[in-house]
RNA sequence: GGCCCCGUCGUCUAGUGGCCUAGGACUCUGGCUUCUCAAGCCAGCUACGCGGGUUCGAAUCCCGUCGGGGCUACCA
């Protein structure tokens, strides 16, 4: 009973959600480059907390800063969500009831939200210069002090207001942080504090009346109706600002958004995961041969395992088992060994059709084949031989080559193997013995070349075998000997073998 | 510097006061199997940062300390 108990709890199928609103959860990257694993892990925690609730799950785009987002990235986004299998509910191309969710077509709504802060008072204009408030922070630090916006326009005078006017400086418009202090639940953290005293009054709107992250990300919250915001750790200290903005807007209290707050994602350096330190862009894996759902059972387990010593899981399963709760508070490296060792487990559970299916791109990339139903027949009966041997997609080019040369050459590295005495002897005796076979099949062959070298020679099999390998597929390094001499077909082996006799 | 977060094998993790002489996975090492390479199987190495408490009992609770990280923008 004991144990039954436990598991209802560990895999408990029920919602996590305690409240009766609907769980909307979003995933709100500001695409500056390609996402990266650290994004995607985000991305792929909100979607399953969606799919776990049976909630929606919401996909934004914070394209605030048009000096760092494209287009073109914008674009890649969606395709790597989609190649991921991550879905949205509400977003891009498929809308919503709460759109638009790009970020820069609702610039109205930002303006307008501005507009009611500076008339309640809770914002007001600022015309200190990016000059002056880095010296005054420069000061701030040699003093010792908190650094941040020292509240100098808060109150100004009409005569520096005409001044700064007359000078055509154009003020940016800054939140009034109260005095006090801010504690929120962070679902993953517990309670955690900031004192107003280090949440200095901070900007919603740029000079020339563009919104920040600021506004925009606690104002489309709000207004989109999420009630989950699990993001990057690196927001934490960003959240007091963020319910600064729910009180301007007058958004009762039992309407804020849960936050959780994710650990990061680091290299091997230690260091937070950027495009500095190694290969972080999703589509760099693609074009490796990784699996989307192998990259996503991986970057499941950085920061949440499904515990009783399982790592394995389906997407639907990962759907089905993930809640906060689990998640952890620390951060976790990138170890792409343990990546790569998960997609070889998820390689062998493709069925043959499926794994002909992911492959045949690669193959077609690598000028290893054309895409011919001929060839891809080829293909599809030599993958089970290779499915074993393979860790990623890219790597069944480099094994089935040999069987698609249309003129075969051996390494030059390994052409000195299959030149001595032996191998030569092996060679001559090997091409005897299957000219004169009846049926061309591996087990026909196996045992002919057993009888032959093995018994008949009396040498040993990973010697004898491994001339023929080098001379039939070019390299010691390959699939089955017999399986690969029956792909080839008698007539392309033979000619091989004739070729590497001296 | 200030504020905040974090701290179990090399790495990801299990662990929520006794089931822990700390379990699993990846990596590494050795072995088995074997036509190469893999896969598979078996075995081994290696961890509760440190110091105090609380308790009959602590990886688990508290305090301190050390270490790592984030933020400190008219970036997000």
């Amino acid at each position: 009973m004991k144990e039954s108990a436990h598991f209802l709890i560990r895999y408990r199928l029920v919602p996590t959600n305690t409240s009766d609103k609907p769980v909307r959860v979003r995933f709100a990257p500001s695409p500056t480059g390609d996402l990266h694993v650290g994004n995607i892990r985000t991305a792929l925690f909100d979607w399953a907390y969606a799919r776990h609730t049976g909630g929606q799950f919401i996909f934004r785009i914070e394209d605030t800063d048009r000096e760092r987002v494209t287009d073109e990235y914008i674009q890649a986004a969606q395709d790597t969500l989609k190649w991921l299998g991550l879905n949205w509910d509400e977003g891009p191309e498929v809308g919503g009831p709460y759109g638009p969710y790009l970020q820069s077509q609702r610039l109205d709504i930002y303006a307008q939200w501005a507009a009611k802060f500076l008339a309640q008072g809770d914002a007001y204009h600022c015309y200190c210069s990016s000059e002056e408030l880095e010296a005054r922070r420069e000061a701030q630090k040699a003093a010792n002090v908190a650094p941040g916006y020292d509240g100098k326009c808060r109150k100004i005078s009409q005569d520096d207001l005409a001044k700064y006017k007359s000078e055509g400086r154009l003020p940016v418009l800054r939140m009034r942080m109260p005095d006090g202090s801010t504690t929120f639940t962070d679902s993953i953290r517990g309670d955690v504090t900031f004192d107003h005293n280090f949440v200095p009054d901070f900007v919603l709107v740029r000079g020339d009346g563009s919104p920040l992250y600021t506004l925009a990300v606690a104002v489309d919250d709000i207004m989109m109706k999420v009630t989950h915001v699990l993001r990057g750790e690196d927001l934490l200290s960003s959240t007091p600002r963020q319910i600064r903005v729910y009180q301007a807007m007058g958004v009762s209290e039992s309407d804020y958004p849960t936050f959780a707050h994710l650990p990061f994602v680091m290299g091997q350096d230690n260091a937070k995961l950027s495009k500095r330190n190694g290969e972080v862009s999703i589509a760099w894996y693609r074009e490796r041969g990784f699996l989307p759902e192998a990259i996503c059972n991986y970057l499941a387990l950085l920061g949440w395992s499904p515990g009783e010593d399982r790592e394995n899981v389906t997407m639907k399963e990962l759907t089905e088992l993930f809640t906060v709760e689990r998640v952890h508070s620390s951060p976790a490296r990138f170890d792409m060994k343990k990546l790569e060792a998960i997609n070889g487990d998820k390689i062998r559970e493709l069925t043959i059709d499926e794994l002909l299916k992911r492959t045949t791109p690669f193959l077609v990339k690598d000028g290893v084949i054309t895409g011919t139903p001929d060839e891809l027949e080829v293909v599809k009966s030599a993958l089970p031989i290779i499915q074993e041997r393979i860790a990623t997609l890219a790597e069944v080019s480099q094994m089935l080559k040999f069987l698609f040369m249309a003129k075969f050459a051996v390494d030059s590295e390994e052409l000195p193997k299959i030149q001595d005495e032996q191998s030569q002897v092996v060679l001559k005796k090997t091409d005897e013995v299957l000219k004169g076979l009846a049926s061309w099949d591996h087990e026909t062959i196996h045992e002919a070349l057993k009888t032959a070298l093995i018994e008949g020679l009396g040498l040993k099999p990973r010697i004898a075998f491994s001339a023929i390998r080098i001379a039939v597929t070019g390299s010691h390094i390959s699939p089955p000997l017999f399986e690969s001499l029956e792909l080839l077909g008698r007539e392309r082996s033979l000619e091989r073998i004739a070729a590497s006799i001296k």
